[in-house]
DNA sequence: TTGCTCCTCACGTCACGTGAGGTGGC
DNA sequence: TTGCTCCTCACGTCACGTGAGGTGGC
């Protein structure tokens, strides 16, 4: 059997997952990748890590803290329930809900005829409206 | 002329904007928000303190940091062009659209048979799109 | 006078970013 | 042997959070 599995040094998974070098130290030092050889001092990673990063990254877009994506990645994290997840989830809907009050906002902004947003009635009432909602993500 | 505004104890404006007091002192250092007078040494604020903390929560959300929501807050912000805003219009776009990813991920996470994302293919596959898209946001 | 809210100042934290100086594969 | 990439370690940064100890309005 032969186990010629491609290993990728760090600059090609900088290159292929377009996260940056100082980035992939803190996450090895947290735990969330490993290489899984070295050559020399030389980190070598196998294809997987890949997939990892990708979670790592989604599960930031979740407003995940890295011991939280540690948690996450952890071989029976989904054995014991969902509850974490079925949480994120909501914040995240809570989030998009957030975000597109922004976008909507900015598009205000950029079309408005006054001079500045403060100005502008419409604006300060669109901007009052997003702001009860803040809340932590927890 | 009667000016009897309504002024607000640094308490009713966290009420209010739903924003913890550490946020507002730090706030207050980098000139984004200021109060109108001081009872003593507590803060008065008059009721647009309200709005600028709207605008500052929307900015964050928009990814600004606190050095170009400043900017932003400058009275002739809007005079010499808008193209930060149009910049961060686009930043704006694609985080949602990583959002949505992300959503979409959660999703499949919690419907998914699997005992992990890690044995799914669907999810594995659906991650990886979501990689390379990665971006600074400028 | 007594709480209670508010204050300032210093230090901690989270997730990185940035050199400085050194190692090692090709 | 020479670059060039990679390494570790320490320190900086950004946006707060958290006490510690003190002030002051009601």
């Amino acid at each position: 059997m032969l186990c010629v599995s491609e290993l990728l040094d760090i600059a090609e998974v900088v290159r292929r997952a377009g996260v940056p070098v100082s980035t992939l130290h803190v996450w090895e030092r947290h735990g969330l990748i490993e290489p899984v050889a070295r050559a020399g001092l030389r980190r070598q990673y196998d294809d997987g890590v890949l997939t990892r990063i990708a979670v790592i990254a989604v599960c930031q877009g979740a407003g995940f803290t890295l011991a939280e994506i540690h948690a996450v990645l952890a071989p029976d994290a989904f054995a014991g329930g969902k509850d974490l997840l079925v949480r994120k989830l909501d914040a995240l809907l809570e989030r998009r809900r957030q975000l597109d009050g922004a976008i909507d906002g900015l598009r205000h902004a950029l079309d408005c005829p006054h001079a500045s947003p403060f100005t502008c009635p419409t604006f300060a009432a669109e901007l009052r409206a997003a702001l009860p909602v803040r809340q932590h993500l927890t």
